[in-house]
DNA sequence: CTGAAAGCGCTAACAC
DNA sequence: GTGTTAGCGCTTTCAG
């Protein structure tokens, strides 16, 4: 980089203000008590001069601290996974972190290749929304003295602070607003679980509270894989059962929702007419979609942000903890027409 | 940090392993033609043994290689934005280079910010998807030594290779088949233009093409600001001039679509019955909403993987151009529903 | 109030 | 083949 103009050091502004290095830093700390008004003044100059600014990386090989928080996500395209780095990023901003960001893809390899890539470049901290393969990996970070925080998917086991939205509750209230209302099915269609704990606790608790009416828990609980036209198969099988009944499904996230309502376009589906829909996530074209799509509202937002704001609260404390911090933030039912029943 | 521990450095390996730190160093850099293969046995031992990996600040600082590039979208929610992410976050994975993104939300100051706070972090490159108002700074990192590629959005003036699309290309296709299959007026609906190059030089291309029509290049371009109901107010503004003729729209952004199709919704206007819609940006959603949206898709992923390739490449040639590399990539036109014109 | 000196963890001449 | 030495840019004792 020949072409560059060399970059200005510390050492730099210390002759320029006719000082010592020491007194520099001393300056860039905010240490004003150690100096006079005198020299503090030549320093500012010298360095309003220079257009001086320090080097992080070299102030964080001294004192620890890379001042860079990292983030994973599982999928940054889906509208969920970029909204919680929204929220991740002010906090950030407000606290004087840089992330630094990777997208797993959902996969484990990628997963691990970017956790350790980050801690090689000595990240403070951590939020995942993870793919639930390296839970153990991540459990070990402890013990290099990063924090993690998870977002929305929690770990299987360990101790490890986790904010997640409140899936017992919005999930009985759908429920109870879907049967009483009259629908007299109601089904859920998740993505493919694997060790992603949010898909597996919103089975867990669909399932049980479809059981304690007298549900079949096990019918109505759809796992759909990725394949082409398996939403297709799986919303015809289901309505095939007991025709004659009125039906609504839920479905466990934004993505399921689109591929759910691409298979009812195919199979000329008519909603609500023919099956009721709520969907996890509100995103902005649910209004547009047929008589309006009704859905889970999440607090995306706000997961990320306190995911951050606690994540560099322990940073602050920098003391180890036993009791992990684990919040659930309230989600929201927007009602739209896809659970006005139609009575059969 | 009382209970992290200690970790291992590059003095601890070199000890157990009993040959110097140079030794691992060049171990760590492959230059295995200096060492035996004995010694190059025991080193990869006491690596394993010890669970050593090395610190890539501290290799930086000497080596003025951070191996992390900075990225600033304009904001991080819209899809648009998070597919640049993974193009560019996949090219940097396959590299070997970190990701440091920030999301400006179309605010100068953060992205100065960022920007300045990424420089004190030792980027050595930046993707950038500006909001225009920083151009000169951009300009000036150059004489620092780091690379930059804008991405989508052009600089207003400056020497800097460029990832846009090709939008004289497309626009003039889609105004040729709206025209060509019996629309009469096609009006154009941008967000407010302020510094951003792209909505800048689709309004230039489209008011050039309208006026080469014989058509009003002025009463035809609506710059819409972000107030409640002016998309309302424009779309019922426009529809009511010449109302016997038949009318399409484009819009500028996947952004402006989606709020043009809430006005729409909200002012009982029919698509395509009372005005044709064509859209930029074609997320998941277009084929779900009435007849389906004609768009246009861009190929997000490949300005950001470009972006990021171009980048990369700069960074390990290492030295300063004349020209600047301008790509244009194709964007593609999917016909709907929203674009079969109803004859009135 | 201020500075000299000793590192942080790693790389890179330059010797041997 | 391998080690010694001198830094990278900054912080931090420890002396004055």
């Amino acid at each position: 980089m020949s072409w560059a103009k060399k970059k200005v050091t510390i050492k730099m502004v210390a002759d320029q203000a006719n000082v010592s290095k020491t007194t520099i830093s001393r300056y860039l700390n905010g240490k004003y008590e150690f100096m006079s008004e005198e020299t503090r003044e030549r320093i500012e100059k010298a360095i309003e001069a220079l257009n001086y600014h320090p080097n992080q990386i070299a102030r964080g090989l001294k004192s620890k601290k890379s001042g860079t928080i990292g983030m994973i996500v599982a999928d940054i395209t889906t509208p969920f996974s970029s909204i919680l780095v929204k929220g991740v990023n002010d906090i950030c901003l407000g606290e004087g972190y840089q992330l630094m960001i990777a997208n797993s893809d959902e996969d484990p390899r990628k997963e691990e290749e970017y956790i350790r890539s980050m801690l090689t470049r000595q990240i403070e901290g951590l939020v995942i929304n993870s793919t639930g393969y390296n839970d153990d990996l991540i459990q070990q970070l402890r013990n290099e003295g990063i924090f993690v925080t998870y977002a929305e998917r929690r770990p299987l086991n360990g101790q490890i602070d986790t904010v997640t939205i409140d899936n017992e509750h919005i999930i009985k209230y759908v429920l109870d607003k879907l049967y009483g209302s009259g629908f007299e099915e109601v089904a859920f269609f998740s993505q493919t679980i694997n060790k992603n704990a949010t898909r597996q606790i919103r089975k867990e608790i669909f399932q049980r509270m479809t059981c304690e009416r007298g549900g079949d828990a096990e019918a109505l609980f759809f796992q759909i894989d990725q394949e082409a036209f398996s939403y297709d198969k799986a919303i015809m099988g289901y309505l095939q059962e007991n025709p004659q009944r009125s039906k609504a499904v839920i479905t466990g996230n934004g993505v399921a929702m689109l591929d759910f309502l691409r298979a009812c376009r195919r199979q000329n589906i008519e909603i609500p007419d023919q099956v009721g829909l709520c969907g996890f996530d509100d995103w902005g074209w649910t209004e547009l979609v047929g008589a309006g799509i009704s859905a889970i509202a999440q607090p995306t937002y706000e997961i990320g942000a306190r995911a951050a704001e606690i994540l560099i609260g322990r940073i602050h404390s920098g003391i180890d903890y036993k009791d992990p911090i684990e919040i659930e933030l309230k989600a929201q039912f927007v009602e739209r027409g896809s659970t006005q029943i139609i009575l059969k």
